[in-house]
DNA sequence: AGCAATTAATTAACGGTGTTAGTAAATATA
DNA sequence: TATATTTACTAACACCGTTAATTAATTGCT
């Protein structure tokens, strides 16, 4: 019986296609697709659109529906559900600063340089492309929009920044911007942090206590010296 | 008219305060506080508590009323609204933090290890308390829990790759781990962009242009240098 | 102790969300 | 033209945050 489904399923299909290429009306599945597929990238538009005027928490299926003209359901025949339309937008994102990173990395030919350079490019799509940006780390859970309206923040900050202070004073670079180099300092370890939560195991299937060692250890030890001798 | 009201006011509440003291029923507004606090307290638990079995997304007003056995209004003579809840937590949480790295630099007296330490603490602060850290930073939009699923980022952090991996070759150090000194190197990238999007324009109300540069500077001419050299 | 005033807690609703079953209309096939 | 299939819709379900109106309980006062 399984069987029989299973054949019948693909003579059908068979069947479809030899029609497609066959029959007077041969452009009707042409048209018919390719209508199914403007219904798809409406969607896609309407939705980034949306995205960029309300952002991510506030994008409803309903909405969706409401700027393509068509009701709820249509908008289910073309994705499962609400996040397969939000996974397109994170993939896409990705393509994206992959291809801007590719691109720009090719304008030079020195190792140096292009490190530099995708270094910057990085930092200005999360700045350009901030909703991509935000979708694609997770970021912006609600009520935290603004970290600097958190009270106790700046005395969590104050602990790394004393320390941070007292480091440099001690080292050799009089001259260097405190304030700024605290920012830097948090702002890497938060980085190692993070992508460690969401990216876990990697590289190589090692426990977060392993990585805590090796990631941390270099940090502490060979890149903070740039900063303070 | 103004005035009046004011002063009324003032005069009811030190009526009361008198009172408080004076009447026989003097524990009755006692008590009536004591309660008032415990069910804020208890909403506060089961959210703590549901938070950490089902994640912020599916923490709702009805499952904390559920679990404190009142009805859904009460929460809200004690929350303005859901945010206020999760407000709470936020501060908690920064608070702990602070706390924390506060206890491990009081246990060295050099800078450096105390600088060592709490990175090690902030580190381990992020793994041990998840819930607290995703809150505070926002981390954890729908759709985005393992960034790992994605196919595009492996040929987005392919270009990082190649590219840390030639800087490396070219330079001195030989023995480098590479696939951790990538990774790395795009955390920290990242750390730095998404505490830049979060405290938006300080230190000292410069733009994320004038942070560009400083702070990429800074990054790629200093940091990298320990790494690579 | 009993009544009025206040406070506490509830029910039930509003408008919104993601999602889907069942139905009517349009279209293609025979 | 009649049948089968695709297409789109209405309407519902079970949630969500939030709040107005109502009932129950408690308190203060005579």
């Amino acid at each position: 019986m399984h069987v029989y489904t299973c054949i019948s399923k693909r003579f059908f299909t068979f069947a479809n296609a030899v029609r497609k290429y066959s029959d007077n009306n041969m452009g009707i599945v042409e048209r018919k697709e390719r209508q199914k597929r403007e219904i798809r990238d409406s969607i896609l538009i309407s939705a980034w659109q949306l995205v960029n005027e309300e952002g991510w928490q506030n994008l409803s299926i309903r909405k969706i529906a409401d700027a393509i003209e068509y009701s709820v359901p249509v908008v289910y025949d073309h994705f499962e559900n609400k996040e397969a339309i939000l996974t397109v937008f994170n993939r896409q994102g990705f393509q994206l600063l992959g291809d801007k990173l590719r691109d720009t990395k090719a304008k030079h030919s020195d190792a140096k340089k292009q490190l530099d350079a995708i270094t910057y490019a990085y930092w200005d799509f999360a700045f350009e492309q901030r909703a991509f940006y935000q979708l694609m780390f997770g970021l912006g859970m609600p009520g935290c929009e603004s970290l600097a309206t958190v009270p106790e923040l700046s005395a969590f900050i104050e602990v790394i920044n004393t320390t941070v202070e007292q480091v440099i004073k001690d080292g050799n670079n009089k001259d260097a911007n405190l304030r700024l180099k605290v920012h830097s300092f948090w702002s890497m370890i938060h980085g190692l942090v993070s992508i460690s939560l969401m990216v876990p195991p990697s590289p190589g299937n090692v426990t977060h206590e392993q990585m805590n060692k090796m990631v941390l250890a270099d940090f502490i030890k060979g890149f903070i010296k740039g900063l303070i001798e």
